[in-house]
DNA sequence: AAAAAAC
């Protein structure tokens, strides 16, 4: 055992801790035996799909559908069965040739799930929870552009509200991406100063944050007479936080009461259930275990970086690992984002920063450069832990692990599962790496895992060649199963 | 106390 992993076992701390590190290390080896053999069974899989083409290569649990008795009594008619091709939604000839197009041949789970319930008459709401990067984004945007009247391309219909900028562009442009066939498809975005001021909004479809959408359709920019379906996407995240839970109630009060509620995220912690059940009531709902949270295909590993001062250099250390594919450095103020940025390059390393503090097209410029590849390292906040679809992103680093609560005083689970979510995308696998420093970071990660049921292994900062052995053999599986993961924002972009 | 989100 090495310093630092003695220092993560010293007495002063809880019985439970020293457990959770020595049967980490216990279960190296047969870890590393486990991986290699699942190393052989995910090449065999990619082989099966190759054949199968068309299977979006995910192995998703199974649902925990609530249905209300006098729905399943009703009739065979009620679709509360998952679909299993496109064929069989009523999807116009439009919509159909976008999806395969975008070579998303069958649906996903959610997307077979949730899309026949969305879509039913009369228009239910519905609160869908799925695991990161399994399509949900797709099926939503597919149930928007099916209810959207296309013979009225100026009046908007349909509104997606997404918690950052980014990620609201970044739906912006998976809705021209499948609907790239519908003619004519206006999309607009509802961001801070992307909308010309004073004129009237002429889109069918909307999508953009709380504040400006309040403010657009305040100043009766935004005529919501006709808005058929309204979506929260990160859904738990637009209720709970305060400020933007207040602006969403808002904007839902400003709208026909007949408008369809549509609610999606990865997470809905228990807190924010009853607030996100009276915000659509009377929901459609899939949900998922607790256990069921987690992305097979990430590789959660930490790295023990003795104090604080250290985990600059452990970062140094794997900058070679990074930039192997794509990473995402989470920390946790804008400040510190910027000062590592300086840091590293000035030690000669190409790094780039990305949070709020940015003006808004520096910051659509920033993840435009890092979407193309033009750089491969981006430093950010938690303004980026939710939602961004890059599918190249093999790396996640938590150089801070996420705390919520006053003072820090909790693990934030949810984001923690959301920021390494932006690795391992539809089928995909990657890396996380946390970094623990100190007591509390390491209690914190402790009860993440614990959460999640998650195994976490750990790196040695005296073996960095394991470290790099573990890290290329998951990106070398990525590129063999990545020509049949599809990405609709990949599209996107390129369009 | 911080991140995000409005003018």
């Amino acid at each position: 055992m090495s310093d630092l992993a003695s220092r993560i076992t010293k007495p002063d701390e809880p019985a439970k801790k020293v457990d959770w590190a020595e049967s980490v290390e216990a279960d190296e080896n047969k870890q590393q035996a486990e991986a290699e053999a699942a190393a052989g069974a995910a090449e065999a899989q990619v082989d099966g799909a190759v054949e199968e083409l068309g299977g979006s290569g995910l192995q998703e649990p199974e649902w925990d559908v609530e249905v209300s008795l006098s729905e399943l009594q009703a009739n065979e008619a009620t679709p509360f069965h998952s679909a299993t091709q496109w064929q069989d939604m009523g999807l116009s000839e439009d919509l159909l040739k976008g999806l395969l197009a975008l070579k998303f041949l069958k649906p996903s789970k959610v997307q077979g799930k949730s899309l026949p319930l969305m879509l039913s008459d009369p228009p239910r709401n519905m609160m869908a929870q799925s695991q990161s990067g399994t399509g949900k984004t797709a099926a939503f945007v597919t149930a928007i552009l099916s209810r959207v009247d296309f013979t009225k391309p100026d009046q908007p219909q349909a509104l997606a509200l997404a918690p950052s900028r980014e990620l609201a562009r970044q739906i912006e442009g998976v809705v021209n991406a499948i609907g790239r066939f519908i003619e004519p498809l206006k999309v607009a975005a509802a961001i801070p100063g992307a909308l010309p001021r004073d004129q009237p909004v002429r889109s069918a479809v909307i999508v953009g944050t709380p504040g400006t959408v309040q403010d657009v359709i305040k100043r009766r920019q935004l005529d919501v007479s006709q808005l058929k379906v309204l979506v929260l996407d990160e859904a738990d995240n637009m209720l709970d936080q305060q400020g933007m839970g207040d602006q969403c109630l808002r904007v839902k009060n400003m709208l026909p009461k007949s408008v369809q509620i549509l609610l999606f995220s990865a997470t809905f912690p228990d807190k924010v259930g009853s607030y996100a059940t009276k915000f659509a009531p009377n929901a459609h709902s899939l949900k998922l275990q607790r256990s069921e949270l987690t992305v097979k295909g990430i590789s959660q590993m930490f790295i023990d970086c003795a104090d604080d001062n250290i985990k600059y250099d452990v970062l140094c250390k794997l900058y070679g690992l990074m930039t192997i594919g794509q990473s995402v450095i989470f920390v946790k103020t804008r400040e510190s984002a910027n000062e590592i940025q300086r840091r590293m390059v000035a030690d000669g390393h190409k790094v780039s920063a990305l949070h709020a503090a940015f003006d808004g097209n520096e910051r659509d410029e920033l993840l435009s450069k890092f979407r193309q590849g033009e750089n491969k390292v981006l430093i950010t906040t938690n303004v980026l832990a939710r939602g961004i679809d890059v599918s190249t992103v093999s790396m996640v680093i938590n150089y801070d692990i996420p705390m919520k609560g006053r003072g820090d005083s909790e693990p934030d689970a949810e984001t923690y599962l959301h920021r390494i979510g932006r690795t391992g995308r539809f089928g995909r696998v990657g890396v996380s790496i946390s970094f623990v420093y100190d007591k509390k970071s390491y209690d914190a990660l402790l009860g993440i895992a614990n959460t999640y049921g998650i195994d976490l292994v750990r790196l040695d900062t005296d073996d960095w060649d394991e470290a790099e052995e573990r890290v290329k053999e998951v990106i070398k599986k990525n590129r063999a199963q990545a020509a049949y993961a599809p990405s609709a924002t990949d599209n996107a972009k390129a369009s």
